[in-house]
DNA sequence: ATCATACTCGAACATACGTTCGATGTCAAG
DNA sequence: CTTGACATCGAACGTATGTTCGAGTATGAT
């Protein structure tokens, strides 16, 4: 029979954590007592309930008294972590619609919802969000070229983004330079009638623009990643 | 039968997924049809019923007859897909243990495993991970000040890392200069006995080592982000 | 041998929870 | 005024599910 290691977890904690998760994993929910005894090859309730208390005194999971299915992961079996407040919600899909380059207009999703394509799209923790930030509407872009450096943002970068046309002081945004025929991104400030995009990197000077009208905010942007290729 | 054409969702479906939603974020496993009775003023379990399956009809939810608390979430109120299968293990916590400064050593995760410190973390969708990545032993940093603008890092940044130290080409790494005394971001490459630190910024120059055991790779980064706050 | 501890079982129990149904109220269409 | 689809309610019902308990089997320590 089985040797009785206190230390550690032995075989049916495992199991018992490895079928929560498959199970949670493709129900959207936790399984019953019953449910797990079944798939772990335990006879007994009783005997799933002293491993779950177990594993909650080791905080493997937690519990609600009285509660169906009344079980939170809060680990994994190789000790991920599973945000308190978790899943489900949690993440979200922003779509890549386009690429962003300095020498044409950003793309803006089309008025209309189009669910298209959600092959290129990219996974987001809604934590990473601002605490207000609305994920309805977001979109994404690939930068194309080294052309934005000085907004610290480098080829092969995705930039998130809300779709506006007026930005507030200090946001950063998406403007076309009509004068210029180029797109950047700065940090938008309006002084004075004026309009000073302000680089990313401090060691750059600020672009004034004294004429408002020849710049037209595309979008601001919410977040920057950056995927590392590993050579 | 034929399902019925609603325009839309009433304000009961909505305060319902709404409820849905917050529940399963906050409980990790979905609410009873009572508790959604109580949350959403509606007195009669039947109707909470009566609704429930509509959303199932409409495609918002799935359900699991005879099955407490069998409620699957397909679609968010934005629309916002919610994957299938997955969720817990497709987005984990990556402990952010400390800054990271030019000026000090990289901190590098104990030994030993701490679990703790749920605080401060950053959740990470898997899918943003290269294919090969384990999740298991990243951590994350968060850069302070803005000596790494060449590694086209801000100030705020949060970079996730893997702790490793024998670098391959191509890769972005975190080293320490020992002849410096200062940690840097830098693409490696080790040629004919030289170590060649390329900057991410392509107009920078490299910086060329003689001596391999001056540079300490402390380790190799995996992801970039930037949160924007916005003003 | 004796005892304590860990583990296992099955059964009984109480209740949390999904399901069903009859009754009632609305409101627009016929 | 009916009629019928929709919305709402409360109550009753059956069962899925967590909880408890008494008892039995190991294994190691005393």
């Amino acid at each position: 029979m089985m040797a009785k290691m206190r230390a550690g977890l032995g075989e049916r904690h495992k199991n018992i954590l490895k079928f929560l998760e498959k199970f949670q994993a493709e129900n959207g929910f936790p399984p019953s007592i019953r449910e797990i005894g079944e798939n772990t090859n335990i006879s007994s309730t009783s005997v799933v309930n002293y491993y779950l208390n177990q594993l909650e005194e080791l905080n493997y999971i937690e519990r609600e008294s009285n509660v169906s299915r009344g079980i939170r992961l809060l680990r994994t079996l190789e000790g991920n972590i599973v945000g308190a407040a978790q899943m489900v919600v949690d993440m979200f899909s922003v779509p890549i619609i386009g690429r962003i380059v300095a020498g044409e207009p950003v793309p803006v999703p089309s008025s209309d919802f189009n669910y298209y394509d959600q092959e290129t799209g990219i996974d987001i923790a809604r934590s990473l969000l601002p605490p207000r930030e609305k994920s309805e509407g977001l979109f994404a872009l690939e930068v194309q070229g080294d052309s934005m450096i000085d907004a610290m943002v480098n080829d092969g970068d995705i930039v998130v983004m809300r779709p506006i046309t007026q930005a507030e002081n200090g946001e950063m945004v998406a403007v076309w330079l009509s004068d210029r025929d180029e797109t950047t991104l700065k940090y938008f400030f309006q002084e004075d009638g004026r309009i000073r995009l302000q680089p990313a990197n401090p060691h750059m000077k600020p672009i004034i623009i004294d004429n408002p009208s020849q710049v037209h905010v595309q979008g601001k942007v919410i977040l920057v990643i950056r995927k590392m290729e590993g050579a």
